[in-house]
DNA sequence: CATTCAGTTCAAAAAAGATTGAACCAACCG
DNA sequence: CGGTTGGTTCAATCTTTTTTGAACTGAATG
């Protein structure tokens, strides 16, 4: 009842619930290194019940068409959204990927996996590199293929990591297999007290 | 034989291995949304031997002191870098954190674990939203309630995934524990079949 | 065909971020 | 004390990224 008259306008023409999810992914865009705007579009897109339009998309976050454009491009790319073909309407539709599963494994895939691999071969020139020189290095030769080894064990432990964190993401939640590593300083063990 | 006279002068004053270290470094501070200047620091404190001066680091880097104050600041904050006091000697001496162990977990904790943090606050005061305007939303309030639920489930679940993965760092590599789901691409439940 | 409508492209403007450097502070030194 | 030396701070500058908007392409429409 204590409600002011209008909505909190966070985004033109959004409804108070709308904005709310456009928040959110605004908040893990940016914190993914992404454009505030990409957020917008996909929480927009996310809180919708239906395929959206690309002239509704514009006017509704109030961006322009050339943002729009590039943002959805974007999120279509990264198969965050998809395009919809409405019957009997000339314009195309957008509709949001909502399975979190999806969208985290594809991001795993095609985002941190390119990564990884770019350090690898960064690894590898820094080794080569410290052979080439090995004999101007003296002693340091060693010290550097130690630290070098360091960071290529590293890599190679998050590589082989990922496919496995995608499997756990998919796992039923209420499943999580502590079972394997009960040692610790973390968690307890989820299963419940049964004597 | 064929090499040219003078190195590959990736930075000022830097040995072509250090510039290989800084190199990785640098790539991985960009595509972790840090400074480059800050993957240089790291990069060269990393390949050192033994402690380095803060004038080293802005002589070597050929960065200002500005930046090189900054950056070990923020470095230090993070975990990444720790001081090191030095007898006689007056200045302030830096060594690089090189256990990767380390520096994940450290991350893990400090800046994904807020991140998520966040998250929950934001899917929080959506669902609040979602039940302020219930009666004017009608028949949508179910449709938003369930993606927002979504969200949450998605946030929780990497909530409880952290310190697993956390775990899963630590483990000795060779020990990967790939056994409790060795089933295949998608989803067959961990639980074993025991008719 | 000429027109309108949907959307893309891309150069220019705006905004955000990183870096510099000069002013400054605080030990230490002589 | 007065002068160095080691380092921090922060406003100004430079760089990079994002956004805009106007020109453009290419269907559909009439």
């Amino acid at each position: 009842m204590s409600e002011p008259a209008s909505e909190p306008k966070v985004a033109e023409g959004l409804h108070a619930v709308e904005s709310g999810f456009v928040h959110f992914f605004v908040h893990l865009a940016t914190t993914v290194g992404l454009p505030r705007s990409v957020g917008e579009i996909f929480g927009f897109l996310f809180a919708a019940d239906q395929p959206i339009a690309f002239d509704e998309v514009v006017a509704r976050l109030g961006i322009s068409k050339g943002s729009a454009s590039q943002g959805l491009r974007l999120l279509t790319k990264i198969g965050a959204v998809s395009q919809v073909y409405v019957p009997r309407d000339r314009r195309t539709f957008y509709v949001a990927e909502t399975r979190m599963r999806q969208l985290f494994s594809h991001a795993l895939q095609e985002s941190l996996r390119p990564h990884l691999e770019g350090n690898s071969r960064l690894v590898a020139q820094l080794e080569e590199s410290i052979e080439a020189h090995a004999t101007t290095l003296g002693g340091s030769a060693d010290h550097y293929r130690s630290r070098a080894a360091s960071l290529r064990a590293w890599n190679e432990k998050a590589l082989v990591l990922l496919p496995l964190l995608d499997k756990l993401f998919s796992l039923p939640a209420p499943f999580f297999p502590f079972g394997f590593l009960r040692g610790s300083s973390e968690e307890p063990p989820p299963s419940d007290d049964q004597p």
